[in-house]
DNA sequence: TTGAAATGTTAGTTACGCTCACATAAGTAA
DNA sequence: TTACTTATGTGAGCGTAACTAACATTTCAA
């Protein structure tokens, strides 16, 4: 993927840089990257990546936003995969969730380890704030109760942390025979029912 | 707190050392300590704490044990403080872990971003399978059903999961409106009283 | 008392983040 | 074309941090 420059000019060495930190985020943990690396892989000199970053956190900030990109776009696909009520589409968002979470731990990890970097950003907002709708859609209309209650509010920020926390865990104890003592579609359904209820019980001015 | 040493031995370097680093982490951040910096706080030259530690990595290792030791004491604390059944007990846990979090989020963020270098380490392994024991118990105790069930570790994984979470999330957006967008003790007994009901309507082999 | 073990220091190596002055290429207007 | 401007890359060099090696001081125990 990442190709050496052949001229004085690199012609893509923003995107190749971004490409590169993912890369070497994955192979050598959160912080084990480094620019000097990155350059290395992109064959650039290691002044050449601040005519295009300011400076280290400016690099990991943008390779974080596309990280998010490809986030939400298996979030919103998961959310397609199954018509508005049905159980499994819950299931399927909490999955997609997870499997970036497995498929790219390291930078999983920067996502949401980064506060300062990344506040204030107006795309990182607004996908945040996409990716929270989307839930509360989802939630509201398996409850057949309004997105804007604070029950759905409340039962999407549920489900959030439930599979946020479970993801972290997973990736933290990766190798631990603890992490896979319940199995995993079970403890999905479970707290799927559990805070989702199919049989729509819930009322929204409880 | 740290003093500086007055003879050529130091006395109590190791010690200071974790402390240092416990203070550095929550002022600058997970990564923003250095060896350096904790050996200027406590007096001596950068080359001193590579009599007590073998590394960085390790230095940080043993701060994250104290960490956890000060962790697991909450929680225990939590758990003693009402009795077996009581629905508050199981939000106490919750606060104590919660709590933790908020006062001390960077080696918070530390103790469950380590995996390698505490993997394998009888303390925290030992440190880990009372908390979740701790927690099992608990569980158990409120739906009065057997400890070695699958339900209990599925539903005391869940909570678990839940508080981790939601932990996390709080901490990364702490000055965020969208934290608090849903009132903390409203999200507690929700998630409480779905995941496990005081009612007692589960049955350990359903 | 005396030698070994523990614990500290200074100096030096290497790697990295970052800046500066300079080089090269690409785009634009005459 | 030519000439000017802007964009992008290089090499050299600075400061700091992690770590090591050789040496110094203190403690402890035989």
């Amino acid at each position: 993927m990442i190709q050496e420059k052949k001229n004085y000019h690199h012609g893509d060495l923003r995107e190749q840089l971004i490409e590169a930190v993912t890369q070497l985020v994955e192979e050598d943990g959160p912080d084990g990257w480094s620019i000097a690396e990155a350059c290395r892989r992109a064959g650039v000199s290691t002044a050449a990546p601040y005519r295009h970053f300011q400076d280290r956190h400016d690099l990991l900030r943008h390779t974080v936003l596309r990280a998010m990109d490809r986030f939400f776009e298996r979030m919103q696909t998961a959310a397609d995969s199954f018509p508005a009520g049905d159980a499994r589409r819950i299931v399927a968002l909490g999955k997609a969730y997870l499997s970036f979470a497995r498929d790219e731990p390291g930078i999983f990890r920067i996502m949401f380890s980064l506060t300062e970097p990344l506040e204030g950003h107006a795309d990182v907002d607004a996908l945040n704030t996409d990716a929270k709708f989307l839930l509360d859609r989802v939630v509201a209309a398996h409850l057949n109760i309004p997105v804007e209650s604070e029950q759905t509010r409340a039962r999407a920020m549920a489900l959030w942390c439930f599979v946020h926390g479970y993801s972290f865990l997973q990736i933290d104890a990766k190798s631990k025979a603890e992490a896979h003592a319940v199995p995993e579609d079970m403890l999905l359904y479970l707290v799927g029912e559990a805070i989702v209820p199919s049989d729509s019980s819930v009322n929204s001015d409880e």
